[in-house]
DNA sequence: CGCTCCGTTGAAACGGTTCAACCCACGTGG
DNA sequence: CCACGTGGGTTGAACCGTTTCAACGGAGCG
């Protein structure tokens, strides 16, 4: 690799990893030492990036595409647990628990990703505790996510949780009426603990009802009360 | 409060803290100042530690007794995603990610409780950087647990994740063939995401094909590998 | 062009919940 | 000491939401 590339690469590398979240509030020092100890990966679309059961010797950061962390049941019924895009650290679990990746992970498309290995991160970790308080902030995030979407899966029948994501996605894009899904429904259905065909079924119940209109993967909040409804009692009448 | 009770209480909070996985591994006198900033509570049975949305000012450890934390569907079905015991701490999420509890704390014992405040908790872990380790690893522990638990929800109907409760239940207590159900079967129900009568029934039919035998809530394991595969597969033949 | 993947629709089957009734063990108070 | 109420547990029958299986349409791509 020429040293003009490796230059470049270096300085990407650095301004992602000075825009992540997880390494907010850092010191200059402390990023280049991030980046020092980071090894970038380029994955094709549906690479596989570790399996569940795998010994974890290190995670990942999302720097540029997308990718899935699920798992599968026996009879190969996926249930999607995220979708990180960039910015978003995944695989940390192993790093800290010990044992070995509790999901699998895939990219949805083209990707790139930052390792971090286990070791040098432990050891940048105590030295700084601010980087510790900032994973910790990560990990208590995604265990709140987890503690709605047990509920949701528990609490809630389906017309409940999509609704519910349909709020969320609203909400993640400025509130806007008009929201877009940026997944396949076979992949909302997964991550809404259902099939497709219930998926189907349920979008074609609530615009029926006026609730939404329908354009393929561009959806129209029509009522967000009736949504808010369906969302919080999880039930959904006639 | 006289100088004796107040040393004796100190010395019982000084071994628990000392045992308590979530500082092992720490000098004595990083202890001491756990000891220092921690508060004591003393509650009945049935007792409201925090609500949902309620603001978190600091997390809780466990002294002595059971706590709940659980999460209430609009129809008042519960879903329970923790009982913690001596020795575990709870709580922790809005420590780290600001905001208010995700879900809902009852003791379901007289129980005793420390209570760590937030800005007193932050200042040691910056101080001391093993203790962020240790409390990484315990919410790493959690996340596992929770993909576990989003894993059955999703993917496995009631009788794999009864059979599971059973299996994991068998190793806690020395992978005994006797074992014994420590929480009543209404909250096992609510744990497993299903309701009493579905439990019961679920019991009976397993009783009936031979896989274990029942006497309140003492369970004997007659056919181990039969509930294996139960765990497995997620679903029931006949 | 023909393949595959995604999405949709229908009918039947299944698993779980709901509602209601009932039992039992337990503790309380008359 | 017995009557009574309460909470946990069990059982049956009807009901409901979701999945399953099968068939079909369309978009994208080699």
């Amino acid at each position: 690799m020429s040293l003009i590339k490796s230059m470049e690469m270096n300085r990407e590398v650095n301004s992602l990893i000075a825009s992540a979240p997880l390494f907010n509030g850092l010191q200059k020092s402390y990023l280049q030492e991030l980046v020092a100890i980071c090894e970038p990966q380029l994955l094709p679309k549906g690479q596989l990036v570790f399996s569940e059961g795998d010994k974890g010797n290190g995670f990942y950061l999302v720097q540029s595409g997308r990718v899935k962390i699920y798992k599968v049941s026996p009879n190969g019924k996926e249930q999607i647990l995220h979708i990180f895009g960039e910015g978003e650290p995944f695989g940390e679990v192993p790093v800290f628990a010990g044992q070995s990746f509790p999901a699998h992970a895939v990219s949805l498309e083209k990707s790139r990703l930052l390792f971090f290995p286990r070791q040098a991160f432990i050891q940048l970790i105590e030295k700084y505790p601010a980087m510790a308080l900032n994973m910790l902030a990560v990990l208590s995030r995604r265990l709140r996510q987890f503690t709605v979407m047990i509920d949701s899966l528990s609490l809630k029948e389906v017309p409940g949780r999509l609704a519910a994501y349909l709020l969320y996605l609203s909400k993640q894009q400025d509130d806007a009426k008009k929201i877009e899904l940026d997944i396949t429904k076979t992949q909302l259905a997964s991550l809404l603990g259902t099939i497709p065909e219930t998926l189907s079924r349920m979008l074609a119940k609530i615009s029926n009802q006026g609730m939404v209109e329908l354009n393929g993967s561009h959806i129209v909040i029509i009522d967000r009360p009736a949504l808010e409804d369906l969302a919080s009692l999880g039930k959904m009448d006639i």
